[in-house]
DNA sequence: CGTTGTTTTGATCCGCGTCAAAATGAGTGG
DNA sequence: CCACTCATTTTGACGCGGATCAAAACAACG
């Protein structure tokens, strides 16, 4: 097994019974019989930053399971302007509208450095028949996506400019805080203001004035380039206006 | 059948099979035989404006077609202000989350006067577990909700007020030309300045502000009480930034 | 060490939020 | 039918937040 599990690697082909995040990913309910029907090949492709996974109108042709790293959907507008409407982590799912034979609704793009398993559209139709097990997952994917678009824009699309950043903030050191040691203030890694701009439905000036007020408050304190420690008191205060 | 219909009706009991929007609705693909698997009745509901189908939180015991009229999804804030993340119209689902045993993600409010088919879960349940016509419907309703979001999200909370508001009439207006003479300007039924303030994410007053601009200008005029007729190409222009 | 792209900061202006008051409309009871 | 209340819409005046334009400050890279 962890033999099959290298050979996998290294190949760049996965085994999907035998992976470290399947619980949180789409196959997790998956029983050992039904890996059988799996005939294509599910590669692991390592994404460096900035790297575009597929593009809006692309035909589907597969679905990606994140496995680490942070990809956002971007949309975009009549304007020529972008707007980013989803962040995806570890045990998210990229590009399920490609199980329904439709293209792409959005640009996936890699923002910080991503392991992710590129399943064919064939793979999850085949087991979509056979097995029900997977049909329920596929649904609460979908539920979940929904879910996280609503609350997307209730939150990063509404208020002040520092409270949707103070949000923004709050998220992904809510996310990052999943698994950390609990005493040290929990740790965010940013990304570029124009991104944040983008998230946020602000520009890029505005989303750096405020995080340059935030840091002189003393609210968020840079350790690294881009690493943020997060007062999440201070924030939460900012956040509910 | 016609008389079955009828029957139906006045026992405020649908007949599924011979629905005049079936084509539109989650029911379109079954077959005949399909609908013997249907035990529990799918009541009809007239519900006047301002009704509450259901609120955020409750447990989700059916989900709903719209037959006619319009109905709003409103997501509450921390704040305890409201903000409308979506509009169900006629061939729409609503509560598609309950099939996931979940509580509703929203609260559910009639705009328009509308009737609805009230199906309870078991019924979507069942039909899940025996056909896959049905699958593929839920799949295309899910993923359409998302779209919708995402569209929300980038056409109506993006950009100037007034851009909004002419995307929002637009948005109103196509939906209502569809099935139109087409010579006549289309017309669209419009709603409490309030409802349209939570759907752009602007102030009850600058909705107003806008709409009263639109009509001194003449790109909107009224016909009746909150019946207007548009100037499509000059919403297009003033949408369009 | 210059070149190029990103971030920060500054100065200015306008859109929109805010608060407040008038105008309009719907419903109720005398 | 009119007077009165209450809710909604419209309009006004004002101030602030954030967009815009522009220029530094910085970081990355050949």
């Amino acid at each position: 097994m962890k033999g099959q599990r290298i050979k996998a690697a290294w190949r760049g082909q996965a085994d999907c019974s035998g992976c470290a995040i399947r619980d949180l990913a789409l196959f997790a309910d998956l029983m050992e019989q039904d890996f059988n029907l799996i005939h294509l090949p599910i590669e692991e492709e390592v994404l460096p930053a900035g790297r575009v996974i597929y593009n809006a109108g692309d035909p589907g042709r597969a679905l990606f399971t994140v496995r680490s790293g942070l990809v956002k959907l971007v949309q975009y507008l009549a304007d020529g302007t972008q707007r980013i409407v989803r962040l995806l982590r570890a045990g998210d799912t990229v590009g399920l509208e490609a199980i329904l034979s439709q293209p792409y609704a959005h640009t996936a793009v890699v923002l910080h450095p991503a392991l992710v398993c590129k399943i064919p559209r064939e793979v999850v139709e085949r087991l979509s028949v056979e097995t029900p097990r997977l049909h329920h997952q596929l649904m609460q994917r979908w539920s979940e996506a929904v879910n996280r678009a609503d609350r997307w824009l209730t939150a990063l699309s509404t208020g002040s400019a520092r409270a949707r950043v103070a949000r923004l903030l709050l998220l992904l050191a809510e996310a990052a805080e999943v698994g950390e040691n609990s005493a040290a203030p929990p740790e965010c890694a940013l990304f570029s203001r124009e991104d944040i701009g983008a998230m946020l439905g602000v520009t890029t000036e505005t989303a750096s004035r405020t995080i340059a007020e935030f840091r002189r408050q003393g609210v968020i304190s840079e350790n690294r380039s881009n690493l943020f420690a997060c007062d999440m008191e201070a924030l939460r205060a900012i956040a509910g206006e």
